[in-house]
DNA sequence: ATCCTATGATCAGCTTTTCTTACCATTAGG
DNA sequence: CCTAATGGTAAGAAAAGCTGATCATAGGAT
């Protein structure tokens, strides 16, 4: 029973007031006249009251004086929501949550993120960092629409896209007798004090996967563990990327016989769509890593 | 470069989240299935964005998420709009401001806008009054849309339609030597202390006019005028609606000899039209006072 | 597995709406 | 009286919107 009331007309009103005639209204609209006149009859009759006054000229009826403000009104709030959307799908508003795992937040993203901003620089970033499996709960839970990680459990809820290759190393402090080395294979590192981490898992599987029932330490925390490496308790194993290197002393050395690498990658929701803005987030980390070194081609 | 975004399709885009389906949203509208989709895929081509996830559920995409509850706004305001114009052209709400002639004012307008009321309650209207040129002047500077009142000098800019007859009589305190006669001729008041007022103008023009010319005072307010006659000072003519019946001592003796009328109507607008609510007071003024005695058929 | 039924998507064809072109009526000014 | 504005009107074209039939897909029941 309540009258549908079109954008378009109600503009047309306005125009006609403000420009002070029908034909002047007419052409800011890109309009011709009579579809102007049209406008206004259909929505009069819509209204079934008259905003116009009949005689020639231009002049509102108290009825349209009522209605101009609240016309006026309403097209407001269109037009604001409008540029709104626009904004957000033209990538000039918006924000994004995202995750990476620690050695990617800590040693890729400030650089990918300074670079994000000066591209889109009316974007909102939101970074949450963790474990692999924490950046994938959060990308399933929906919390991130992006995780920047490394896959090891497939789910068809989500889909990777890996992007970079990261090899794994002994890291040991540069007195240890290993520290010289160009590159070790597994039995080396028989009898060492080796310290778990997170990463460890990465040598399941491989024929390097005895060394980890010896290992004497689980540490998780990377200050802890980096620690415990300075102090030279012991030794581990991390995937370059992870590899503190702001730590003189400590040193790297590529583990090559089982070669173990991780790949890292974008972990996005399988199916579901993205925000535009972290579209675009992930249209330019995938360019960014792709135009790094380890890149998978 | 803004997208125009149409009311229905945002409604559709709501059906289908509240309903759960675009089946179900299609059956809320009153639409047929393809109609919904059609609507949403013009919308998501408009916004360059898609709402809905591809994969056959009806799941909102994150930018979907974002819309709905903007969209939800809009539609909210457009509908509060709209029932609010619908609520003026049907009269359930409004104001009529209007004026009349003190003596309809006080003699025939409590009854009638009483009466009025109750035929729309929820109509508000303002009664100004005071001398005929002063509702002429409202009504002609749009402050007021409709006044009652007798005319005496034609406008077209204002039109005029007579409803009642008011005969002008003799007004005198009950000792009075003429107050026993059932009606007079004007040579009877030759002589007398005849108090002018604002309605002694209706005599000009006739045989009478000449009294005028006699009277010693010029009274315009109607309480001093009154107590001037209750007073004995003199006597006046008025017509006889403006004849303050509830003073006892004074009566009214119908002037005959030039038999004196204003005629009484109401004055609108000539051209411009009235707000919703001030046509339902003109037909209801119209009906009222031509179901009165002294109605002008 | 297979059928069954639900979902949305698609397309041709129709109806409605909306616009344009061309013309008319009225009015104000030169 | 003529001209140049105004806005209104009518017929046809274009666009938008809707329907009805049909299709592809996915989930559930058998």
């Amino acid at each position: 029973m309540l009258p549908e009331l079109k954008i378009q007309p109600l503009r047309c009103v306005l125009a006609i007031v403000d420009e002070g005639g029908f034909h002047a209204a007419a052409r800011q609209l890109h309009r011709t006249q009579p579809a102007v006149s049209m406008a206004v009859r259909e929505l009069e009759q819509r209204l079934g009251e008259p905003l116009f006054e009949k005689g020639g000229k231009a002049a509102l009826t108290p009825f349209g004086r009522y209605c101009l403000p609240r016309f006026r009104e309403l097209i407001t709030q269109h037009d604001r929501l409008s540029r709104e959307l626009w904004a957000q799908v033209q990538k000039q508003a918006g924000h994004v949550d995202m995750a990476a795992v620690p050695s990617v937040a800590s040693r890729l993203m400030p650089r990918l993120l300074s670079d994000f901003i000066l591209r889109y620089p009316d974007l909102r970033v939101s970074l949450h960092d963790g474990s692999a499996d924490f950046v994938r709960r959060l990308v399933a839970g929906g919390e991130v629409e992006l995780g920047i990680t490394s896959l090891w459990r497939e789910d068809d809820e989500l889909s990777f896209m890996p992007l970079m290759r990261d090899d794994v190393g002994v890291v040991c402090r540069d007195d240890h007798p290993l520290a010289e080395r160009a590159e070790l294979g597994w039995e080396a590192l028989q009898g060492q004090v080796l310290i778990r981490n997170g990463t460890s898992r990465l040598l399941e599987g491989t024929e390097a996967e005895p060394l980890l029932a010896e290992s004497a330490f689980d540490i998780s925390n990377m200050i802890s563990l980096t620690a415990m490496l300075v102090a030279g308790i012991g030794i581990t194993t991390l995937p370059r990327l992870a590899f503190p290197q702001e730590y003189e002393r400590l040193r790297f050395i590529p583990l090559v016989d089982p070669m173990v690498e991780r790949e890292l990658g974008l972990l996005r929701p399988g199916k579901r769509s993205l925000s535009p803005a972290a579209q675009a987030m992930e249209a330019f980390v995938i360019e960014s890593l792709r135009a790094q070194a380890f890149a998978i081609p």
